[in-house]
DNA sequence: AAGTATCGCAACCGCTCCATA
DNA sequence: TTATGGAGCGGTTGCGATACT
């Protein structure tokens, strides 16, 4: 449009704010209100452009502003608002009392962006990178899966980020390994694959089912069978996936029919539209409030990113005995 | 203790949106 | 309908603080 910015006006102060600058600041808009803040800074005695003014403001100076670290409960709640919203700080940043657009952005720059990569999220998609180099990071992975015992509650909700984490692990592990026994073209050396199904991940048969890739798995198997030294364990997969395989696919959980040809698995989360500014606000807030009702009902039971889950269904023994039950749940 | 690397945050930049004449 | 100005937003930068060697 070929504005002029404010900020090009000549001799006007930038960088850090003085102390006696801010104190003028807040004077004046305590006294004045802020008015136009393009004519705020000649008002008010202050060598800056309005915009400088307005940063300052609402970032720094504003009474509201809630300073210190931030708590559990708000990284939670910015990670699920990212997921719904994307990077609309400023929408984020109503909904979180006393922060800034500015803070939750850098925030998440700094810490959660890194956080959620190191859990093996996407934090762009808030899904599961879903590559075969991942395998290649499993050691770390499946330590992040060795935090065990950790109950789900409210008065123990600085445990649960990590809870989760520890579930999008695992099952990060169990969606890259179907990526490979699923590909038409399996290349990934068949012992390592071997080696995981035969010691972390022994439930890896029921989820290859439920994912409904039976035929391709069994396919897959079938071809990478030849390079596995233990015929026996590829044949117990391949039986499994047979016997489980009609049952599990008869009916959803509505109990309407489904077959492994259009079952589709749940998403873990929503995801970051991929251009936001065509998504209705009005469906997004829906979708806020939606969600955040089942964060409250967290209080009262265990309801957790992974309630998309609960259309699977399995025996509680058999989830147990091969360890998954508390992913399943 | 000194030098270097990394991190985190405040502030800036440039773009878009919206109101208005 | 179009041009313009004001405000707000998201991305990026720069610098001080901290950690590491």
């Amino acid at each position: 449009m070929g504005r002029y910015p404010c900020c090009d006006e000549v001799g006007v102060k930038k960088g850090p704010w003085t102390p006696e600058e801010d104190q003028k600041l807040v004077e004046y808009i305590k006294k004045n209100g802020h008015g136009s803040w393009r004519h705020l800074p000649k008002s008010a005695g202050l060598n800056r452009c309005g915009k400088s003014c307005r940063l300052r403001w609402t970032n720094y100076l504003r009474p509201d502003i809630k300073r210190g670290k931030f708590e559990e409960e708000e990284e939670r709640l910015i990670i699920h608002l990212h997921s719904v919203l994307g990077n609309k700080w400023s929408s984020i940043a109503t909904r979180l009392p006393g922060r800034t657009d500015n803070e939750i952005k850098n925030y998440w720059n700094t810490h959660l962006k890194k956080k959620l990569l190191l859990m093996g999220i996407d934090p762009i998609t808030h899904r599961p990178i879903t590559n075969l180099d991942l395998i290649a990071n499993l050691p770390n992975l499946l330590s992040h899966t060795n935090i065990k015992n950790l109950s789900i509650s409210c008065d123990q909700s600085l445990h649960q980020l990590h809870t989760d984490a520890a579930q999008f692990a695992r099952i990060q592990i169990i969606q890259s390994l179907l990526h490979v026994l699923s590909s038409p073209h399996p290349t990934y050396p068949a012992d390592i694959l071997l080696q995981l199904m035969n010691s972390k991940l022994e439930g890896i048969s029921q989820l290859v089912s439920a994912q409904g890739l039976i035929p391709n798995v069994i396919e897959g198997l079938k071809r990478s069978s030849n390079g596995f030294d233990d015929q026996e364990i590829a044949s117990k997969i391949m039986d499994d996936i047979s016997k489980q395989g009609d049952q599990l696919f008869s009916t959803n959980a509505d109990g309407a029919v489904v077959t492994a040809a259009n079952y589709s698995f749940p998403s873990l989360v929503s995801s970051s539209p991929e251009n936001t500014s065509s998504v209705d606000q009005k469906q997004l807030d829906q979708q806020i409030i939606s969600s955040n009702s089942s964060s409250a009902a967290a209080c009262s039971s265990s309801s957790t990113p992974f309630d998309a889950w609960d259309g699977l269904h399995f025996s509680d023994q058999d989830a147990a005995e091969l360890g998954w039950k508390d992913i399943l749940e």
